[in-house]
DNA sequence: CGAGAATTTGATAGGGCTCAACCTAAGTGG
DNA sequence: CCACTTAGGTTGAGCCCTATCAAATTCTCG
C-alpha cells in the first residue's frame, strides 16, 4: 500500500510504501486531522486495529508498547531518508536508492527471492515517490539497465549487481534498524 | 538550530529546523544509530536530558508522556510536509512554504512581531533545506518580492500580504497542529 | 483477437545548475 | 580612522537535467 497526497494540480506525491505486516496509521491516535490518503497499488489483506485496543495492549505489556514505539521511529527514519533522497540525489542514483529499499523491505517481510523480487508499481507510481514524472522515471530505468546493475522482466526486479547498485545509490542500510530482523531473511545484504 | 545530512558530493540537506523550545532528539532512544547531524545556525542555549529521564518522567506522569509523543509526531507530520514541499512545488512556491512555516513556528515560540520576524538563516542554508541551489534560492526570493508577498531588509523578513503568501504557497495551518498553542499568540493566522 | 494500460522513444521547451563576476555590509588590525 | 578581508547577496550567461507533448510499441487480459 502506500501513504500519498495530491496537490493542487492533481500532482501526486508518495510519501511511503507499506509492505505487507506495516502498520499504516499507527500513531495518529493523537491528531485532529491527518495530511494525507491511503491507497493500495495492488490486492491487499487489511487488519483494522482500534486506537484504543493498541493503548490498551500497550499499557498491559511494555514490551510490546516499545515495539509500537520503535516502529514510530522507523516510519520516521524512512521518511527522513526519502527527503533526503528527493532533495539531493540526481534521479538514476534517486532511483536506485529506492529500489534498494524497497529490496530489503520485502527481503524482511519474506518476499523475494535472492536478488529477485517482484515490484507491483507502476513506473508512475515509482515517479509519484521519487518526485519525477513517468517518462523520466522511464529513461532512469534504463540507465540503471545501461549500468548492468538489474533487469526487468514485467514487473519482476533482478538485481544482478547488488553491491553495485549500493554503491551507485550510496546506499546504507542502517535507517531500516533491522537488528531485530530474523537474520536468515536479510543476511548478504 | 537544524537537523540536517551531508552527502557523498558535500552536499547538504536540511531535515528540520528547530526553534527555541523545541527538543532536537527527543525520540532516538530506540535507535542503535542516528542519520543525521545537528548543529546551530546562531547563538543558542541548550539542555541536555537523557533519555533515561524522559522515560522516567513518562512513566511518573502520563500526561506528560503524552506530549512527548505529541511531540514526536509533529516533528513526523512537518517532515512529511517537507518531502511533499521538496517533491511537488517548484522552488518559489516551495520557499513561500517554508517561510509560512517558519513564521508560524516563530510566531508560536513568541519570537515575531506580527508578520515581521527575524530569520537567522543566509540563503544558502535556505536552499539546503529545499534542495536548491544558493543563486537559484536568491532568485526564487527575488520572486517572492516581485510578486508583492514581502519584503526584507538584511535577515528582517516583513510579510507584507500573508494571505497572498499563503495562498501562493498552498499553505495549510493544521500539519502544525497548534490547537493546544496559546491562542494569542496564533490568531489571525 | 481486440482494447486499454503501461512502457518506450523522440523532439522540444524550460526550470534549475554552474561558473563567474560584482556589490554591499560588517568586521579586523594597524 | 582607514585599508583590507570576508561573508553574504545579487546578477548574467550558458548548459544540463527534467518536464512536456506526442506517437509508437509492448503487455495484459477478457
Amino acid at each position: 500500500m502506500r501513504r500519498y497526497r495530491t496537490n493542487v494540480d492533481g500532482k501526486v506525491q508518495t510519501l511511503n510504501f507499506h509492505v505487507p505486516g506495516d502498520f499504516c496509521n499507527l500513531h495518529t491516535n493523537l491528531a485532529q486531522s491527518i495530511e494525507y490518503s491511503i491507497g493500495t497499488v495492488g490486492p491487499a489483506v487489511i487488519a483494522y486495529i482500534p486506537h484504543d485496543r493498541i493503548e490498551e495492549i500497550s499499557r498491559q505489556n511494555p514490551r510490546l508498547a516499545r515495539t509500537f514505539n520503535w516502529l514510530a521511529f522507523n516510519e520516521f527514519s524512512i521518511l527522513q531518508e526519502w527527503l533526503f533522497n528527493v532533495g539531493s540525489r540526481p534521479s538514476p542514483q534517486r532511483l536506485a536508492h529506492l529500489l534498494c529499499e524497497l529490496l530489503i523491505r520485502l527481503r524482511a517481510a519474506g518476499l523475494t527471492d535472492g536478488h529477485h523480487f517482484y515490484l507491483p508499481l507502476s513506473q508512475a507510481q515509482l515517479g509519484e515517490a521519487m518526485g519525477i514524472t513517468i517518462v523520466h522515471t522511464n529513461r532512469s530505468m534504463g540507465q540503471l539497465r545501461k549500468e548492468g546493475l538489474l533487469t526487468l522482466e514485467g514487473r519482476k526486479v533482478d538485481v544482478t549487481n547488488w553491491p553495485g547498485l549500493k554503491k551507485y545509490a550510496d546506499f546504507d542500510v542502517r535507517y531500516l534498524h533491522l537488528d531485530n530482523t530474523e537474520p536468515s531473511l536479510i543476511k548478504g545484504l
